[in-house]
RNA sequence: GCCCGGGUGGCGGAAUCGGUAGACGCACGGGACUUAAAAUCCCGGGCCGUAAGGCGUGCGGGUUCGAGUCCCGCCCCGGGCACCA
């Protein structure tokens, strides 16, 4: 056996990348003779390069796909571009170059970075939301929301981020700060764009229960985002005032305990109240200090309740009682109706206002082993109990209570039950350049005026100056603002604000299905087709935005007859994230990159300096970001390994369902692997039996132990294989590929000679092994295996021959090893036949060597067998 | 505070049901080949101990013939929610 050439994997991943393409190897059409299966990835934003992170998305992707393709399905595996955005807005302003150009060279980047990986797109449904041919239908669809009052535009206090220049939605505003610059959001009242999700929160709640592959821990942040709650509305009038104070609780069972009622600052009624108020001047300014506190503040956890009575008084509907009407800044105008019912024996919040203030405090409800006092709860008490003085409700336990009060409210005609959510409408204009345009004109005649469908779409003008200062780039351009009222012809004005790209990202998923379609969004027949998509994967940061709003759009399509699925993922995988170390340099004000910086060993403690000024940089350890300057491309790893090591490498690094560290030590060893693999079987070309299928159904009753030991292997590791892959066990899946390659290749060293019986015996089993290990290594590392199977006399693609079958005969044990304890510790091992008898079992565990020594002399109390396990002696 | 996820060798990580803890890989040590090195191949290893043996899956208890795995009580790390009435 001489010298074999060389695995020259540039040669050879160069080689079959223009294969698959040459060949339109991926490319996929509707047919209905096969099972389809819809893969997708969430598609990246274009930010110029790939890292870690999206490539682990991407590996698992192309090997589910095709894993799947190879089990005879219909595969669809689209990629594309979520194209518009503010870094495209901000890269124009620092470098002067225009957002459509910086996207597209960021596109062309990332596209040859997706090609060295060899991943099996079908490149021909390429979609990139920034075209006037995908955001025409944003609009369209703008139009359709707007049509069926989902989409409206009112005056609202909404989050600023002063660092990005826009409005963020709630669900980008992450407590209080920016999702994606972390800067202190601040409130402004602007009259803005919602679409109305509002009205779905009660199917986005309920259909997470059909969700059943999705994780848990995704419906869960769901389910806390929409925030359902089921309580009792009603008013309370004020004495002498012909107003009503309405207010939400879902403690109705603590009714009777209410000892004042509280505004929040923003409430409409407490302009009205210190107007009647002697002591207007100091209330006006204690409500402002209330207003004038930023959202960071008001929601931080250490914020000190603050209030102030606004010399009036409400009638309690059931006692009648007076009881005085405050205005404090722990209560959310946003959320219920503004106002509470303050029982503050029974809530913490509450309670901690009444002692502050001196207000009253009324036990209600008592634990049914213990009395309260109201003067010395330190506490509130808040679990379920025994009712007390709540007229005749007393004596009750408090959950029945609950029911009780509802009903009476309800018949005296004072109350009614309500359900309220946390969730509220999204807010969908941002006062930026880069993104889609509303088809909206406001008419001075005619007001609000949807450009009519014919005229989509409203095209961004490309020639806009960008400050990112002062308000909508759009609005400086008068060519686009002036227009005349599609209604009455009059002068008019365009909405200068563009739509927020999680709209664009909403419905991508039904695009892909049909992305060159002119006359529609998609066509029906492609849709229902396609979807929905079987298998979903992406980052967990998602868990609630686009995750979200794409499920919202398919409802509001499902409702419009455009879809016919509820929901549109069935399958959800959030894969971990991928952390490198970042640094910052407290001096430079500024993050680092690795090359910036150097590092020493001071005894235990390593220390970090910085290259410019040389001080110590702090070391964090932080997920993949431009910003952090701690991204790794996958390119210096394809350089030096190849894409088919990078490939192996960043699935074995661990679950992907866990975040991991990125140390690219480890990396030499799944490139030794394929090198192995490629010196086995170049050097083994000439042993390789073709018709080996043949061959080992004559030659099966005489294989010997080796050959049916190989072949056990092999096909545990085809049940292995198949198995992880299904469950996303690809680190064990890999590790399961190393192990059959360990024993191929002692088993290759030992083969006898070719022209004996046991040597062309050897040559069959090893081909069937060889074969095989290409099949089950495609998905991984598609451009060795394919190359391998070309050696091998094979025509095409792994990627079009069919999964392997297990061999159930051959896979099955013949011998096993049976541990031996005493008292639960190990002290021999045996191997037997499998099914051998537990009297057989228990005679060979007491006479073995490890075990005398421990059992001597000393009484057997007790045996216990498991079957094809051990053996344990109580002694 | 509440709800998730995680804690296993020097490192990344394996271990359906409670049944050989540490698969696979990295790094490391020894050997073979080589004038030499690289590459490759073979061998080795949880820790303590000369050995017999003992101790080992974050900590403390428990259940069991037997616990990384189940139960109770804690600690640490990461994430989500949090003045939501």
């Amino acid at each position: 056996m001489g010298s074999v050439e060389r695995y020259d994997f540039k040669a050879v991943e160069r080689k079959w990348q223009k294969r698959w393409s040459d060949w339109n190897l991926f490319k996929v059409v509707e047919d209905r003779s096969r099972p389809k299966f819809y893969y997708l990835d969430m598609f990246p934003y274009p930010s110029g390069e790939l890292h870690m992170g999206h490539m682990r998305n991407y590996i698992i992707g192309d090997v589910i796909s095709r894993y799947k393709h190879m089990l005879g399905y219909n595969v669809l595996h689209p990629m594309g571009y979520d194209a518009f955005g503010l870094p495209a807005e901000n890269a124009a302003i620092q470098h002067g170059m225009h957002p459509k150009v910086w996207t597209e060279q960021c596109i062309q980047r990332m596209r040859s970075q997706f090609d060295m990986l060899g991943i099996s797109f079908d490149w021909g449904r390429q979609i990139r939301t920034c075209s006037p041919e995908y955001y025409k239908w944003n609009q369209w669809f703008f139009l359709k929301f707007y049509e069926r009052g989902l989409a409206y535009r009112r005056p609202a206090p909404v989050n600023w981020c002063p660092a990005c220049e826009t409005t963020l939605a709630d669900e980008e505003a992450e407590r209080g700060y920016c999702w994606r610059c972390s800067t202190p959001v601040e409130k402004r009242w602007l009259e803005q764009w919602f679409l109305k999700i509002t009205a779905y929160a009660e199917r986005l709640l309920e259909d997470l229960d059909l969700l059943e592959h999705w994780p848990e821990r995704v419906k869960v942040m769901q389910r806390n985002w929409i925030g359902k709650s089921e309580g009792v509305e009603f008013d309370f009038e004020l004495d002498g005032i012909m107003e009503k104070i309405k207010v939400f609780t879902t403690r109705i069972d603590t009714v009777y305990g209410v000892t004042f009622v509280v505004l929040a600052p923003e409430h409409p009624l407490v302009p009205k109240l210190i107007e009647r108020s002697p002591r207007r001047f100091e209330l006006y300014a204690a409500v402002q200090r209330m207003l004038s506190e930023s959202i960071e503040e008001r929601s931080s956890e250490e914020v000190e309740k603050e209030g102030a009575f606004l010399d009036a008084y409400a009638i309690h509907p059931l006692t009648k009682e007076r009881v005085p009407v405050w205005v404090a800044n722990y209560v959310l105008m946003e959320y219920g109706t503004g106002a509470i019912m303050a029982v503050p024996a029974h809530d913490q919040r509450d309670l901690e206002f009444a002692r502050k203030y001196g207000l009253d405090v009324r036990v209600v409800i008592k634990p049914p082993d213990a009395e309260l006092d109201a003067d010395q709860m330190e506490r509130a008490y808040v679990e379920p109990g025994i009712m007390v003085n709540s007229a005749q409700f007393s004596g009750m336990f408090s959950e029945q209570a609950k029911d009780a009060i509802a009903d009476y409210m309800e018949q005296m005609g004072v109350g009614k039950r309500s359900i309220q959510y946390r969730l509220r409408d999204w807010l969908i204009s941002r006062q930026r350049y880069w993104g889609t345009p509303f088809p909206i004109i406001y008419c001075d005649k005619c007001g609000i005026v949807p450009v009519p469908e014919e005229q989509l779409p409203v095209l961004l003008p490309p020639d806009v100056k960008i400050t990112g200062k002062g308000g909508s780039p759009l609005s400086q351009v008068p060519e686009f603002v002036n227009t005349t009222c599609t209604r009455c012809g009059a002068m008019a004005k365009r909405e200068t604000d563009t739509m927020a790209t999680f709209v664009d990202s909403s419905w991508y998923f039904l695009r892909f299905c049909d992305p060159h379609n002119n006359d529609a969004p998609f066509g029906s027949d492609a849709v229902d087709y396609w979807m929905p998509v079987d298998q979903y994967v992406g980052g967990i940061e998602h868990a609630v935005l686009h995750l979200l709003y794409a499920r919202f759009f398919t409802k509001v399509l499902y409702d419009m007859g455009l879809v016919k699925t509820k929901e549109p993922f069935t399958r959800l995988f959030t894969q971990g994230m991928i952390y490198h170390e970042s640094y910052y340099c407290r001096r430079c004000r500024s993050y680092r990159r690795p090359e910036e910086v150097r590092s020493k060993r001071a005894g235990e403690r390593r220390i970090v300096k910085c290259n410019v000024c040389g001080s110590e940089v702090e070391v964090g350890m932080d997920k993949m970001s431009k910003s952090k300057l701690n991204i790794v491309t996958p390119d210096y790893v394809c350089e030096q390994y190849g894409a088919d090591t990078a490939r192996l490498f960043i699935l074995f690094i661990g679950p992907p369902e866990l975040d991991a560290e990125w140390n690219p030590q480890g990396v030499e060893g799944m490139y030794r692997f394929l090198n192995r693999l490629w010196r086995l079987v170049n050097e083994r070309l000439d042993d390789y039996i073709p018709d080996w299928r043949e061959k080992l159904n004559e030659l099966k009753p005489t294989l010997d132990d080796a050959q049916r030991g190989l072949r056990r292997k092999l096909h545990q590791t085809i049940r292995k294989v198949t198995d992880d892959i299904e469950g996303f066990g690809f680190n064990t899946a890999i590790a399961a590929l190393m192990e059959l390659f360990n024993e191929m290749q002692s088993f290759a060293s030992s083969m006898r000679p070719k022209d004996e019986v046991e040597g062309f015996a050897d040559r069959v089993v090893l081909s069937e092994a060889v074969e095989l290990m290409q099949v089950m290594l495609h998905p991984f590392a598609p451009h060795i295996a394919d190359e391998l199977w070309e050696r091998l006399g094979k025509p095409g693609s792994v990627y079009q021959h069919r999964w392997c079958d297990v061999d159930e005969d051959a896979a099955r044990e013949e011998e096993q090893v049976i541990v031996v304890q005493v008292n639960g510790k190990v002290r021999d091992r045996l191997i037997v036949p499998v099914g051998i008898s537990e009297d057989e079992l228990r005679s060979l565990a007491l006479n073995c060597k490890g075990v005398k020594a421990h059992v001597a002399g000393k009484e057997i109390k007790r045996i216990i067998v498991v079957p094809n396990r051990l053996v344990n002696i109580v002694v």
